[in-house]
DNA sequence: TTGAAGCAATTAAGTCATACATAATCCAGG
DNA sequence: CCTGGATTATGTATGACTTAATTGCTTCAA
């Protein structure tokens, strides 16, 4: 995801997104176009795509005669990858943390399922290199390596299941996983247990093993789960809904 | 979701929006800008602000000097409200249900084990109540009113769940829902078992019975993909993965 | 002859400024 | 309390100009 300059209103968007997402604009608050412009030097033009942009993520309402107003949170788009990006480098990150963690705990299981039922020797042959690959850096601080490998399989898993909507989550999984790693949100060396799991659920899927796939997945994502209450237990689970 | 004429973009949004869904321009068709403006009789300002949009979407990529490209569905944003509700009415509608529906698999049971540990007593009624008004108009072709229970119902279940994300795809249950009953990928009657787990299931929500909200949850959507594969077995699961 | 590198013309999107239209809101005046 | 114009910020249209990428031509070298 690499949106740098290509356009002008994408600056302006780079901007105020983020500022928006951050709650910097709590709900109700107007900000004027003609402001805008003022304060971001580009013209009406510039502006106007980039509220339409925000109008389309749900973030904001333009309405004449009133100007454009910052939706309350519950109504943004959480799902887009731009807000999903703009909440984890903001204030509330760990609860979006949290929120995308359930989220995989509640898709990659079944993903592996289906993985198991109708992944390609291709993929299975992929799957395998990425668990080995985890194995094999999963020791001497070889964070950003095993990273790589640890996004690789799962959006493997995540295409291999053979649905368009699962296998669009690779990006989310990858900025989860990116996230906690750069911000350490994680021990410095991973826990050999998951390493040993991801190898297993590649055995699983070759094998065509869908319940095992499935249990040994859940294992991972609920092992996620508790790494994360361990890690950054600033909220509680029950203080979401306000 | 009820946008209609609210601005001129809007008008060319739904036009050209439903029509990249549906594949009428297939990935790699570029669009011209001032065609576009000829074609829909409205000034460059709208034309752009609706090509950002759908850019946002990821539905067409525009570059100077080359146009507006369609891009290759796998690069769609599916999780878009929008781009949801376009392909549903659009050719390849089969497809997308079966994707929503694998979706809602997935995260409709974790919603109801969270909901059962986190449901505020309000949130226990509401669920009782759209359960029995499910029972009450099972029989005699009320389905208009029974969907309305029906929708309510895993609203709740998905608000209850205390994860904005999984509280988000409450619009998308509902367009998969109506969907099915408005174009008749149902039977006159709703199943009478699948009745009878919805009062099940809130019956454990109600009684903090996480294990039991799952598995009864999931029981449900077992039942709505089972339906689906009855109803709609015009293409093979396999199939997706081109 | 071929082909690779470089340069200039072309083209369509990007940006800006201005003028005008439209619809909410506000505020008398009844 | 209701009505109706004045107000105001967004919505739309248009012309002029800028920018970047593609096309294709030219040139030079192997």
């Amino acid at each position: 995801m690499e949106n740098e300059g290509r356009g002008l209103h994408m600056k302006v968007l780079e901007s105020l997104g983020p500022a928006i997402a951050a709650g910097a604009y709590p709900a109700g608050t107007v900000l004027r176009t003609d402001e805008l412009e003022h304060r971001f030097e580009v013209s009406r033009t510039v502006v106007r795509e980039a509220v339409r942009v925000l109008e389309s993520m749900q973030l904001v309402e333009s309405r004449r005669r009133v100007g454009v107003t910052v939706r309350p949170p519950e109504q943004w788009n959480v799902f887009d990858p731009y807000v999903i990006r703009w909440r984890l480098a903001g204030a509330d990150r760990p609860r979006q943390l949290r929120s995308l963690t359930a989220l995989r705990s509640a898709i990659e299981p079944a993903a592996a399922a289906l993985a198991a039922e109708s992944a390609t020797p291709a993929q299975c042959a992929a799957l395998t290199e990425h668990a080995l690959g985890m194995v094999s850096t999963s020791r001497g601080r070889q964070l950003t390596a095993y990273l790589v490998h640890d996004i690789a399989f799962h959006r493997v898993i995540l295409a291999a299941s053979g649905n368009e909507m699962f296998a669009r989550l690779g990006d989310v999984v990858a900025e989860v996983l990116t996230g906690r790693t750069r911000h350490h949100v994680m021990f410095p060396d991973p826990d050999p247990s998951a390493v040993t799991l991801h190898v297993r659920v590649a055995e699983a899927v070759r094998e065509g093993d869908a319940a095992g796939a499935e249990r040994l997945t859940r294992e991972i994502t609920v092992g996620a789960m508790a790494e994360l209450e361990v890690l950054a237990p600033e909220f509680d689970s029950e203080a979401e809904h306000a």
